[in-house]
DNA sequence: ATAGTTATTGAGAATTGTTGTCATTGTGGT
DNA sequence: ACCACAATGACAACAATTCTCAATAACTAT
């Protein structure tokens, strides 16, 4: 019942610490690539849900596309999404609004949220 | 070009009309063959794939699981989502957050926002 | 360093969710 | 009632993810 690191484990934490936003798993299969050739996909999926069960990565979701998942230290660090519907790229925001138990239903109980901008990033903006 | 009006169109739409808050296909699907036993899960997709293109429905994502949908009309009061992670039922919440332009990087165009609180709903809460 | 144990990998099969195809059905116009 | 053709339902095709398992390689103990 030990545990064994390898390279592949490595370079898929690398690619999700170096990202700085987050990754489609298709993402990470191709940046993991570069540094281990050869990696399987299954390893990727794997390797990804198993962080994602130990909460060392959180998932995001984006309407009619697979999750992206980014690492939970970066999480840990409260902060939100941009979607840009352009180029469909997930960008981390910084800061948080207040005033969220005001739209708490009684009997309700508040765990967390999740907020998602949504718009043109500065690259696809027409400005 | 035309466009014909269905038993099973009207079932769809009368499933989220009622439902009060978005559904999957798959619930759709069940709840509309009760009205229209025989009724196809092609055409479930179908139709909601429709629906969302003309903007009549929105999706809403949730991690690790297939999008819901919920009538636009409802939509269009500007509202938000509470998901249950204990039932693992999305509920709509009335109310908005201010101040989102300040968490908006500079060149970035803000178009919309999506907000899903989480938690435990009334009836899933230990109290 | 060497060899043994077994957790982890990669390839592909299997599953699940969704879209495409097409002969048949049934709506809406006449 | 008849016709034209939009919409349906069954199933094939595709996409995303998980499962299976023989081969590999990470750690342990010599
Ligand atoms: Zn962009
Ligand atoms: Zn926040
Ligand atoms: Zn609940
Ligand atoms: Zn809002």
């Amino acid at each position: 019942m030990e545990s064994r690191r390898t390279r592949q484990q490595d370079a898929i934490e690398a690619v999700l610490a170096d990202a700085g936003r987050p990754m489609s798993v298709q993402e990470v299969f191709s940046a993991a690539a570069a540094t281990v050739p050869g990696i399987g996909l299954s390893t990727v999926y794997r390797t990804i849900r198993k962080l994602a069960e130990q909460g060392e990565i959180a998932a995001v979701a984006v309407p009619g596309q697979p999750d992206r998942y980014e690492l939970a230290h970066v999480a840990a660090t409260h902060h939100h999404h941009f979607h840009c519907t352009a180029c469909d790229r997930v960008f981390d925001i910084r800061g948080c609004v207040g005033g969220l138990d005001r739209l708490l239903p009684s009997g309700f109980e508040l765990h967390g949220h999740e907020l998602t901008l949504v718009g043109a990033c500065d690259h696809c903006s027409g400005t």
